[in-house]
DNA sequence: ATTAGCACTCTCTATGTTCGAGTGCTAATT
DNA sequence: AATTAGCACTCGAACATAGAGAGTGCTAAT
């Protein structure tokens, strides 16, 4: 007995609903869904054999089949060729992806990350809003021929990077020279009065048109990107350790709420005038942190603007060292960013 | 009734039991573990009274106490200023802290973030050794006064930033002028011999002894931290959405399993030599991974070194898309990164 | 004021029972 | 000879029931 083209036909129908529902496959439903034109006896028999061929196993004897590693071996090896996806699509993704390597993360996120393995619950962090931020200075770092990290330092002290890429040969003094000019035209210019500037600017050297023309992209998209998402969440992970969540249901809701940010980002601005607060459970009045509390801690960054840090947990928590932890978390973002502004 | 001492005290014990245990609490676990003086029965009676005062709640008759909102808002308030942290752990944690702040995310670690939000699966990434890679320039950024980020870049292309903080005052044409020479002294160094360059160079101003050293420290870092953890872990938390975890055991198994890493960095040395490869369930040959299939892509950085990024999700998996995600996530990688090195 | 004792309540676990999905086999059909 | 209809059989999921145990509230004794 060998895989004939039927078998192989029965075995895909099998891989691929197993694939999207993740329950075993009966003889039936392969007849009804995939094979119309066999019964399901025939397909019984078939799945019979496949079994075994070593390609499919029954959980228990009354329940439908589920392929085996050498079924998903041969399904990758021979049966998809087909389903790749389209060339269209394939280019989003890549274009999505690459995109964002090229934002890195910058500071404020990092503290909220260390927060969140400190303490061992999710975390959240509320930047200043960008549009606000005056620019301090800016440079660009060569990395090669055809690719240069640009620096960002605002008045808040927040630097965002990111990679440009220009087709064009760079030379290290040139790059500091377009630095130091672009720093003197840009200094105290909002990100958005940078970008209009730098459209409207024309240099007849076509190189360093496209220098310009990539910092002004760039500028816009840490704008645009600070409309939405200034508020970021991590470690949502952690919530899971706790015995609250063991609960499959109460865990997806738990973690769904967190990536939804339901009301969070009013709740952290709200209370922007206190540097320090405990929200417990429904206190917070966001639906469904009924067993969730928050805290805050607000950081400054030069300038009078601030933003927020804090660690979300179920209300049973151990207050006094969530609070001690995030209290340090808070003063450290502040020193750093506030050293930085001292300029 | 009102609340006076004596209910203070059994209800901050309550609120400490349930902190720790996440089990409602009895009066008797009372009585024995916090205040042996009295007996069950008085616990009793004062539970009850706290019950009607607001501050407990039973979740069913003949079960223990667990706290309310209230309860814990009167513990942060005013019933726990002696717990917070000895001084000596304080400032463990604040050092930590910084540290941690003091360094941005690298672009590989970027890419499998976003490989495991754009396929809602795990991902792993592992980075090229360090101790290999070549310094290929570094500059120094004036963040203020006292701050200055170094980027180093690598023949790998993989550029580190780091922030320095110095207590002098900072010249931009000066810093600028430390970075071309320190390039010119450094390139084609490795990170360590970097180190031991930097710790024998003496110049006789203050100022640049001071930048030299904390570039030494940094490269010392980096070389150290690439030692252990050149593995990196994302989005563990989306294999919670498959009903193959809906059992909250297994989850927190297949979390472990991941979080540990087990035999996961072997797996992506040994396959170092194949472009791309896909291990289904056991195949894989590390413990733990019956369920588990692992696809990996491999990366150039130039110069030869390769690095690994993968996909881990269960068995059930749609490979023929993911494997293209992968793919392509491997290619713009190693476009990026390459580039990055033809200098 | 405190505590021992006891009846009571309600969850948790184990056990039993039913229901249904899916199988394998046999005999009939094409 | 291949396919299919029919049927008995199996086993898990879902539901119901009983018993054990934890914890309470109340009363009476200390």
């Amino acid at each position: 007995m060998e895989l004939d083209e039927r078998k192989m036909c029965i075995l895909k129908a099998v891989i691929d609903d197993y694939i999207s529902t993740a329950v075993p496959v009966g003889s039936r439903t392969i007849s009804s869904k995939y094979i119309s034109g066999l019964s399901s006896a025939t397909i019984r028999n078939e799945m019979s054999d496949l079994e075994e061929l070593g390609y499919l196993v029954q959980p228990h004897v009354s329940a439908g089949r589920v392929p085996n590693a050498k079924a998903y071996r041969l399904y990758v090896d021979s049966m998809c060729e087909g389903d790749s996806l389209v060339e269209e699509e394939s280019k989003r993704f890549r274009e999505d992806f690459i995109s964002r390597l090229n934002q890195l993360n910058d500071v404020a996120a990092g503290a909220a990350e260390a927060l969140s393995d400190l303490t061992q619950y999710a975390s959240v962090v509320m930047m200043p809003k960008q549009e606000e931020l005056r620019i301090n200075s800016l440079q660009l770092v060569p990395i090669n021929r055809a690719t240069a990290l640009v620096v960002v330092v605002t008045d808040g002290g927040i630097f965002r990077d990111s990679i440009l890429h220009v087709s064009d040969m760079i030379d290290h003094d040139g790059l500091y020279a377009i630095s130091r000019i672009l720093t003197e035209r840009l200094q105290n210019k909002t990100l958005r009065e940078a970008q209009e500037f730098l459209n409207v600017f024309v240099t007849n050297a076509p190189f360093e048109q496209q220098v310009l023309g990539g910092i002004a992209d760039l500028a816009g998209k840490l704008e645009r990107q600070s409309a939405n998402d200034n508020l970021k969440l991590f470690g949502s992970h952690h919530m899971l350790q706790y015995p609250e969540y063991y609960d499959v249901d109460k865990a997806r809701n738990v973690l769904h709420a967190l990536r939804e940010k339901i009301g969070l980002i009013d709740l952290l601005k709200d209370n922007a005038q206190s540097d320090f607060s405990v929200h417990i459970g429904a206190e917070s009045g966001i639906q469904g942190m009924g067993d969730l509390s928050i805290l805050t801690a607000f950081y400054e960054v030069g300038h009078g603007h601030r933003g927020a840090i804090g660690v979300v947990g179920p209300t049973r928590m151990p207050y006094p060292k969530v609070m001690n932890t995030l209290r340090i978390a808070g003063h450290a973002l502040s020193e750093i960013l506030t050293a930085n502004y001292n300029n």
